[in-house]
RNA sequence: GUGGCCGUAGCUCAGUUGGUUAGAGCGCCAGGUUGUGGCCCUGGAGGUCGGGGGUUCAAGUCCCCUCGGUCACCCCA
């Protein structure tokens, strides 16, 4: 544990944070409402849970053997001495809140939430990142993994993405895997001397891990190791078929990677993987999910299958331009008001155009002509309303179009939200929203 | 947590073998037009050269530490 120093200079944000300002933020938005909008059509309504958890719930839940608990989680204590921790995923908090307040089921979320690790930043890897995500619990139906796939896929499409490619898999369940893990041990331990240095030493502690090691030596022996799928049981295989025919059936294309083993604890029958080629280097998943039929049983809840998905939001984004997809235009204003006569002016006709349903922006501190033009033009606004000694003697306005040709014009102030929500909004829109208190 | 590379204005970057007051473009502000934006011209503001220590007559340039970023490992979103 390092000792702590006391930084030099103002604040800034810790290691492995980060800023989302504009206008970048409006890609966040636009994000999380497209995401939002989707999983409302699927029957998902949103879930907010605390960002902060009894840290006994992400042990018992992620598990002991995940490094995402042991070696990267957020831990303290608080005035009360209660032991908490920074959520480093979204779902063991949703399974939590299901087993707090039994919520009928099928109980369907989704959620956008920080998540924090503590790693080694790297392009596309944060100490606090963000995730969207969905969780269904309640149903084993092999349909609703179909859903929860499709789900995503769908949201990947919705931005443009090409080229994300979907893995799946099945974990087996608790009945199955006792069987598989005694069979990929005796071969692991055939082969054991040519494992990875790494492996040669911890394949006994975490067997599923070697599957998911990208080192040659590893690929290699992996490469004919048992594979969790010939282990199914009847019904665990009658699942994962159904689940893949399902997505056969709406078209999802999918590969089936038989050493796709996620790193989270919970995980049974299905496991998936959305992974973009687009992104260099080593994080190029953005996206993965899959089946916890026993979580909520771990944390001491009622026997309640579930099934969901997070997706990092920085991650797709770097996706995203990766493949040069998702550039949504930054909203403008509709207008923005020029006052040289003081300043109330402006104060007034924002407010009247903005209940009008207008987007009214204007300059602050008594700015010269020239500068308050400059910044309608340079705010993108389409109109700028003009306010002189004249105009104001006159109560009239000029109304100045900014992106084409028009010439000015002169209108009375009485009518100017009239004629701007005509002109800019196409008519019909805002006539209802005038008049109702300040 | 381990290792490699990098850190000069708000942004993108120049800065010669260590050598006067550290530069450019973009952005920002103002003026060129006593009331008219964009284009153009002129000027201005803005820098503890990431921070600290050391070597030296002299450090943005060299050394050490530290913070931050980045890449690989690891892990995962």
């Amino acid at each position: 544990m390092a000792e702590p120093q006391e930084p030099s200079g103002p604040p800034r944000a810790p290691s492995g944070t980060h800023d989302v300002l504009w206008p970048e933020s409006a890609r966040w938005e636009e994000l999380v409402s497209r995401f939002a909008r989707r999983a409302q059509m699927a029957g998902y309504g949103l879930a907010l849970t605390p960002v902060l958890e009894e840290a006994r719930l992400f042990r018992r839940g992620v598990g002991e053997a995940s490094e995402v608990v042991t070696k990267e989680m957020y831990e303290l204590t608080d005035r009360g001495g209660r032991h908490l921790a920074l959520r480093p995923e979204g779902t063991a908090p949703v399974v939590r809140a299901f087993v707090q307040h039994r919520p009928s089921v099928p109980f369907k979320a989704w959620y956008v939430t920080p998540a924090f690790r503590y790693e080694r930043p790297q392009a596309g890897r944060y100490r606090q990142h963000h995730q969207l995500g969905v969780e269904a619990l309640g149903s084993d139906d092999p349909d609703l993994d179909v859903e929860v796939v499709a789900l995503a896929a769908g949201f990947y499409d919705d931005l443009g993405l090409r080229r994300v490619e979907l893995s799946v898999n099945s974990m087996g369940c608790e009945a199955d895997r006792p069987t598989y893990l005694s069979a990929l041990g005796r071969y692991l331990q055939e082969h054991a001397s040519e494992l990875c240095q790494e492996h040669q030493e911890r394949w006994v502690h975490s067997p599923l891990r070697v599957l998911d090691c990208k080192r040659p030596q590893c690929r290699a022996v992996t490469e004919d190791a048992p594979r969790m799928v010939d282990f199914l049981d009847e019904a665990c295989a009658a699942h994962f078929a159904r689940v893949r025919a399902g997505l056969d059936a709406l078209g999802i294309p999918h590969r089936l990677d038989p050493r796709l083993v996620r790193g989270l604890d919970y995980y049974t029958r299905t496991t998936f993987e959305f992974a973009s080629p687009a992104l260099e280097g080593a994080q190029n998943a953005v996206g993965g999910g899959g089946r916890y039929d026993g979580l909520a049983e771990v944390i001491g809840g009622p026997a309640a299958p579930g099934i969901g998905f997070g997706i990092g939001i920085e991650r797709l984004l770097l996706a995203c331009d990766a493949e040069g997809c998702f550039d949504p235009a930054v909203p403008t204003p509709d207008v923005f008001v020029v006052d040289v006569t003081g300043g109330q002016a402006a104060r007034d006709l924002c407010q009247e155009l903005r209940r009008c349903g207008l987007a009214a922006e204007r300059a602050f501190g008594g700015r010269s002509l020239k500068s308050q033009l400059r910044r309608a033009d340079r705010s993108g606004a389409r109109a700028a309303v003009v306010v002189g000694p004249a105009e104001l003697q006159a109560h009239r306005v000029q109304v100045k179009d900014l992106r084409g040709d028009r010439p000015d014009r002169e209108v009375a102030r009485a009518v100017l939200a009239v004629e701007l929500v005509s002109d800019l909004l196409g008519g019909d829109a805002g006539t209802g929203a005038a008049g109702g208190g300040p």
